[in-house]
DNA sequence: GAGACTAATGCAAATCATTCGTATGCGGAA
DNA sequence: TTCCGCATACGAATGATTTGCATTAGTCTC
């Protein structure tokens, strides 16, 4: 029974990025795609991997997160509490809206906006490399008992 | 010699926003408003006020900042290295442009991205409550010296 | 497949911004 | 001016994140 053949898909992931495949590495980055939308924090990662089974160091997690986001596997958030989350890179860029009752976090792109921001740059005189919107509020409906 | 018969502004200012005027309370917000622009970190507040005269422990410099934001006096922002900076709120609501190379942040309101975020959240459900947009890139002039 | 070289990990200790605890002192109402 | 209570100073505590260093595990060569 072996899968030697084949590469898993983390373990694939790791090399493209560029990264020598280790066990933490590996294990991180199959917890981060259990729940692909999520944003975890490094505690929370590091709580995910203590109840499944390894015993992966804090310090571990941090370095690990820090070299996916420097691989461009996984993107570095922070809103407005100032801690760090950590999503991974699905692709086309996108912006957050928060809900500051319940901690829900819904994503959208606008074209629009992006747009806007381009001419603002340039008329301003800078040369844009990045951008962070988030919008805080409450979602004033069901769903904002998703985490109480 | 007094000027008892008159309020000096920064006096105003603490007895409008309902605070007790202290000593210490005066001489934040005077330094604040010696450069009504900037983006202060509460060390640079701290060393403002150690190199100008009084020794205000740092962590008062904390509690006054954070009194003040609470009588909105001040706005505490963000930015992408987690730490906060706070400035006078001169009023009307604008997002930043900031140089990655010089740390030179430009203000900028722009109505259609205002408009177009309050549409976005009334799609997704949510009453917005506050937003933040940061655009980082660098400013491609001469200005790019002004702190190096 | 075994050995060697290097990079990755674990753990504990260090850092950094920020907050808290507590004794003392100042601001302002009467 | 007197008195009461909130505000301050100081250091110690906190919590997230990083770092140092001895040990371990990947990968490459043979």
């Amino acid at each position: 029974m072996s899968d030697s053949a084949e590469t898993a898909p983390p373990t694939r992931e790791l090399k493209t990025a560029g990264l020598k495949v280790t066990l933490p590495r590996l294990r991180v980055l199959s917890i981060l795609e259990t729940e692909p939308d999520r944003h975890w924090s490094a505690e929370d990662v590091y709580r995910a991997l203590s109840s499944s089974d390894a015993d992966i160091g804090l310090a571990t997690i941090y370095r690990v997160l820090t070299q996916f986001e420097a691989a461009g596997l996984v993107l570095r958030r922070r809103f407005d509490d100032g801690h760090a989350v950590f999503e991974l890179d699905r692709g086309p860029h996108h912006d957050h809206i928060v809900c500051m009752d319940c901690g829900y976090i819904a994503e959208f792109v606008d074209g629009t906006i992006e747009k806007r921001q381009r001419e603002i740059a340039k008329k301003l005189g800078f040369e844009i490399a990045d951008h962070s919107l988030v919008l805080y509020g409450s979602c004033t409906q069901k769903n904002c008992q998703r985490k109480p």
